[in-house]
DNA sequence: TTGCCGAGAGCGAACGATCATTCTCGGGGT
DNA sequence: ACCCCGAGAATGATCGTTCGCTCTCGGCAA
């Protein structure tokens, strides 16, 4: 990065100053836009509400964002960059079982922030029009998805996942059960942690156990 | 009602085509809108789109509701009444199973309806503010969820639950699955109906079955 | 039959409010 | 001196809603 060697140039410091500052405002602003987004969802907020919330003129907002449409894209991005984060626990010790319970559980947490619910939703409904945002939302759930089959393939090499399972229907499974866990979280105080965590690990041992056809009935 | 005995007043039958038209108009109106808030959101849709699609003018449509916020509470309502009715299925035959998954599939099959999912995001979007449409969103919650309940409870009495299960987070954890399933369903082609049908019952049937501590391996 | 009547459906321009965005301009740092 | 930042008024567009008007149609007196 240093052009001389010995010049005193502009230290860089400043330059990372300087920087620091214009993310800070932006990080400002879409803390304020996420508050009013959570609050009165993308298309009721107005850009005047958003500006009060940041404590800010719409003259400066407009002078760290080009529109509503990229406020909204940066924080379905920011939506996106910590939903995939979890996936980190994939990676961890443990049996596959518990590093899939593990990055689930990881998820419910990330997403008991007050609104991320609210957000996701609000991502979710814009995603099923054809817009931009749309576009991110698609393609992290194709990253979400392409991790965890990783994971499991491995998982199934090593004899841990039955060899007989259809890996991507069960992901998608596993992923349904996941965000269906979170939506409901957010009407129903019952689903705890400790109580979610004994049957998402039955369920998820139950999908990896391989396929049984026959007719059971419970004794 | 009738103010005179014999006299020929007004027959009932012209009232009742007059209310008939006025219903049918109703319905064009809330079909058109459905229509327009799966395009483009409630909040996205204009009054004029709405209208353009029901081919009426703004004069005409505000005959038949006195605001927008009345269309998409009755929209919402509609929603409501339709994933109520696939509860019937778990008063038909078979094991509590059986009846547990026709009820589930028989909701995925409703919501194959096109923009069903979208506008059930929307609405559960709007639920997550404490709007009017929230509260019909909570109430129809209650409503599955005791429905629910009064069933597994019989199952449970009768033997055919597990005696060890607790219902109410159990229940939770059907309707996330299922509720997850749905919108999953809505961006992911793979989950056929016969795809999902033997995870499903796996699921379920484990959900029901008494509850296991101890730490299992794969054979 | 003819002509007039009132009721209600429907139309579309128009309303005030509010939307996202831009303009203008004064103040402070270099 | 310059320059960029930020405030806040102003912009045209569009929002949900209303208003004044026309048209249609059934009933009734002549």
């Amino acid at each position: 990065m240093s052009l001389s060697a010995d010049g005193p140039v502009v230290p860089e410091v400043v330059q990372t100053d300087a920087e620091s500052v214009r993310d800070q405002r932006r990080r400002q602003i879409l803390e304020a836009a996420e508050r009013a987004f959570v609050r009165e969802g993308f298309h009721g907020a107005s850009m005047h509400t958003i500006c009060a919330e940041a404590r800010m003129s719409p003259g400066a907002l407009y002078r760290y964002f080009r529109s509503k449409e990229e406020i909204i894209a940066a924080i379905a991005e920011d939506e996106r960059r910590r939903a995939f984060t979890v996936l980190q626990r994939l990676e961890g010790p443990g049996s596959v079982v518990d590093r899939v319970v593990a990055a689930a559980l990881a998820y419910f947490e990330e997403m008991e922030r007050p609104g991320a619910t609210a957000l996701a939703l609000e991502v979710m409904s814009e995603g099923m029009r054809n817009t931009a945002i749309g576009e991110t939302f698609l393609c992290n759930e194709v990253a979400v998805r392409d991790q965890l089959h990783l994971t499991l393939a491995a998982a199934q090499d090593a004899g841990e996942v039955a060899a007989g399972v259809d890996l991507c229907p069960t992901i998608s499974m596993l992923m349904a059960f996941a965000e269906g866990i979170v939506i409901r979280r957010a009407f129903d105080p019952m689903l705890t942690r400790a109580r979610i965590e004994p049957m998402l690990r039955c369920v998820t041992e139950t999908l990896l156990r391989p396929v049984e056809h026959a007719d059971r009935r419970l004794g």
